[in-house]
DNA sequence: CACCTTATTGCAAGCCCCTCGCATCTTCTC
DNA sequence: GAGAAGATGCGAGGGGCTTGCAATAAGGTG
């Protein structure tokens, strides 16, 4: 019977797909990177240089904070510089991510969005109606004790949301 | 600027894209389905027909329970038929979620991964190694309580893995 | 068993969300 | 202002599903 490894196959504990598909996290710790400029001035310490699309894409993220997928940015950059391509926003993203100053988070079934790291935080979402509740570190401080004592995990509450049903589907299901 | 809507859209705190994925959750709780019979009864109790392909796929979930995504599912059963469809495996278990009889979880960002709901437990999963850690019910207890307390949110620990750092890769990142 | 209705299937095409290779620019340094 | 290296546009490609459609097969019915 050729049939292809289960997922968890090179240990019976192990996820085989992909799993962070983030790149490495911040190599240095992230300083005070409270604006753009602070921003363009640490991608050159890491040997990377300022470009428009960089500069553009970082006043989407600061100027309009919230949850953006990679299209959505690309369509507020595209706003000041048409040209600018979507795998290239991609690519900027990967960079400042592997510099630490942005996170990406998977709320649903739909694209990932990005934010800054600053301010970053946990999510409940809706699987019902998408309603999301964001959602403080000091609320995952119970799972992440238990995590910790129980296997030594050292849980991160950003990226992935946690699922579930919203107060008002609850109460529809009811009524 | 003609820019589309954020993803929090509708309303600041809901996420457009598509969330659940998953079909509507079981109409009816599930009664006592235990073996591959039980599970093609309720099917016809529910409209639906016993196909060889449906049969098939119960064999791969209950005889070699784990997590397994729709490809290595398709390949144990058409080690017996090899005929039976990727597309049909993806209708089946689509349909077997809507009965309530199996379940999807996204563990990172590979393929989801399939299971029969009896037995549905959370997951840790490691961003850095792919290591899985399976985790009761109850570790989530806490979290649970602090959700449905502060926003009446009933969370779904099955859906999506809590990611993080297992012991290992945080030893290794020391040393 | 023959017949009919409706569910199911195989197949191929399509979609979404990215990811990559490559030739062509830009930046930055000297 | 030249050269080296990084960044970009573009198009193709890939993984993971999803869908339309015509062909097939289950489960009644008589």
């Amino acid at each position: 019977m050729a049939v292809s490894p289960p997922l968890c196959a090179r240990n019976p504990d192990t996820y085989d797909g992909d799993v962070s598909k983030a790149p490495e996290p911040a190599e240095t710790p992230v300083r005070n990177v409270e604006t753009v400029d602070d921003v363009l001035s640490l991608v050159r310490e890491h040997g990377g240089r300022v470009t428009s699309s960089r500069r553009l894409l970082l006043h989407a993220l600061f100027d309009m904070p919230g949850h953006r997928s990679a299209e959505e940015l690309t369509e507020l950059v595209q706003a000041q510089a048409p040209d600018i391509h979507l795998s290239t926003v991609y690519r900027n993203l990967e960079e400042l991510e592997r510099l630490g100053v942005v996170e990406h988070a998977h709320l649903g079934h739909g694209p990932a969005t990005y934010h800054l790291s600053v301010g970053a935080h946990g999510h409940f979402v809706c699987e019902e109606c998408g309603a999301m509740l964001e959602a403080a570190d000091e609320l995952f401080a119970g799972l992440s004790a238990t995590a910790r004592d129980r296997f030594g995990f050292e849980i991160n509450p950003h990226h992935f949301a946690v699922l579930g049903r919203c107060r008002e589907c609850q109460e529809a299901a009811q009524g």
